[in-house]
DNA sequence: GTTAATAAATGTAATTTATACATTAATTTC
DNA sequence: GAAATTAATGTATAAATTACATTTATTAAC
């Protein structure tokens, strides 16, 4: 801190610090966003992304979770920051600094209800309707940052439900990097790894033959990142 | 933003937003930090990242490079988010959220009389001093970030200066990454990105011999990012 | 109960990439 | 011209990645 603090904000001028949260699902084929719209003015009404200002006495993190059960029920989710939205003119209503976050949830885990009451909705990525300020580039460098990420953290399980087929988590991948993948060397290489744990039961709601469920093995996963291990699909 | 503003900072509390750089250099062979003594209270005179608060028509990116043109001289560095440092209490005087910036310098290119008008002082890694709040932990994040940064993205050369050579190069990999690398195979995969120019051109202030002197070429790099390229050292 | 339909599961050979490793070359100083 | 010093270079082996086609398990329809 190079300056004395009198120097700043001793205007009627106040600096506010709000964090916007960009939550994604996955359903079957497609990677969802969930927005609701705006409730404070101005732009009140228009769709938006998920988010809060930061209290006095709240950690930014304990913000972004904060928003997040009040819209969907949900706590202990896959949250992380994605980074910081500082322009000085980036919201016209007040001088604010946004922390964006993303969160990676299970798409049939949350509160159908309270999601509902505050009018929030899930939206298939290439459907996303324009959004308030500058919440659009933030959905693209949360997907870019994704795209990254999930080729060397096993980020994507937190998509899937606890139990999961390797066609799934094939599909999941796909709908990530936007690509078609070879089912043989896709399974060689999770397989691999040694962190899905393969049950003996089988999802059958979408082939008669069904698929096996497999689990994440998160106690495997932590021993093999302490030796060094990189995930990578 | 989920409520109203009107329910937060209504109080004399205030919140501040702060931008703390750390400034990595590299000299030879080890990796350095620049830092200096805090000047304000609490804690002040004590050892810390260079930092300021963010001003309220400031855009908080602009912040950062404020303060390091006014501690290095320096503009147009190689800077980057690292990631917010947000608890409620994580600075005993006021509520400050502060957003780390990590920046990559040529150390032979700062301003000295700048810099020692500051107080700043460059330290090797492992000789920096304890500092204040969480600017140690900031610190960590930051190497963290350029080791893993560095493996995909041509950054390294940020902190080397214009023309330089292999063994330089590879000294600097060598420091990032903790590790003695063979130069054989360095030489081959540095070389097989096709963005080093070779110049007619030795150094010969580290051997008899010499040693030829390179330029990394921006252009050409630019060209092979668009086609899906993805340098890895 | 046989057949048709459907998605799941599996192996191998060829290519590419990464690794391990030791000698010669250029130059200066004595 | 000999000694000292760092720079520069190639090859064989191992590991990882890619491309590619058939069989299997099950249900629904007849």
């Amino acid at each position: 801190m190079a300056e004395d603090v009198k120097d700043f904000y001793s205007r009627e001028d106040k600096m506010y610090v709000a964090t916007d949260c960009i939550i994604f699902g996955f359903d079957e084929a497609k990677i969802k966003l969930l927005i609701f719209k705006r409730r404070v003015e101005p732009l009140k009404g228009q769709w938006s992304l998920i988010g809060s200002f930061v209290r006095i006495d709240e950690d930014v993190d304990s913000a972004a979770q904060r928003v997040l059960m009040e819209i969907t029920g949900l706590e202990n989710v896959f949250m992380e920051e994605l980074k910081t939205y500082g322009s000085a003119n980036r919201d016209p209503g007040y001088r604010c600094v946004s922390i964006g976050q993303y969160a990676l949830i299970r798409i049939n885990d949350y509160d159908r209800e309270l999601v509902e009451k505050h009018g929030a909705h899930w939206y298939d990525l290439e459907d996303v309707p324009d959004l308030v300020l500058d919440h659009g580039q933030m959905v693209n460098d949360a997907l870019e940052r994704l795209k990254r990420k999930a080729r060397f953290q096993p980020i994507g399980f937190e998509l899937l439900p606890e139990k999961f087929t390797l066609p799934q988590l094939q599909k999941l991948y796909e709908a990530i990097y936007q690509t078609k993948l070879d089912a043989r060397n896709f399974r060689k290489k999770v397989l691999s790894h040694n962190v899905l744990e393969k049950l003996d039961e089988k999802d059958k709601t979408s082939s008669r033959r069904g698929a096996f469920l497999y689990k994440f093995d998160h106690k495997n996963y932590r021993r093999l990142l302490k030796s060094g291990f990189n995930f990578e699909i």
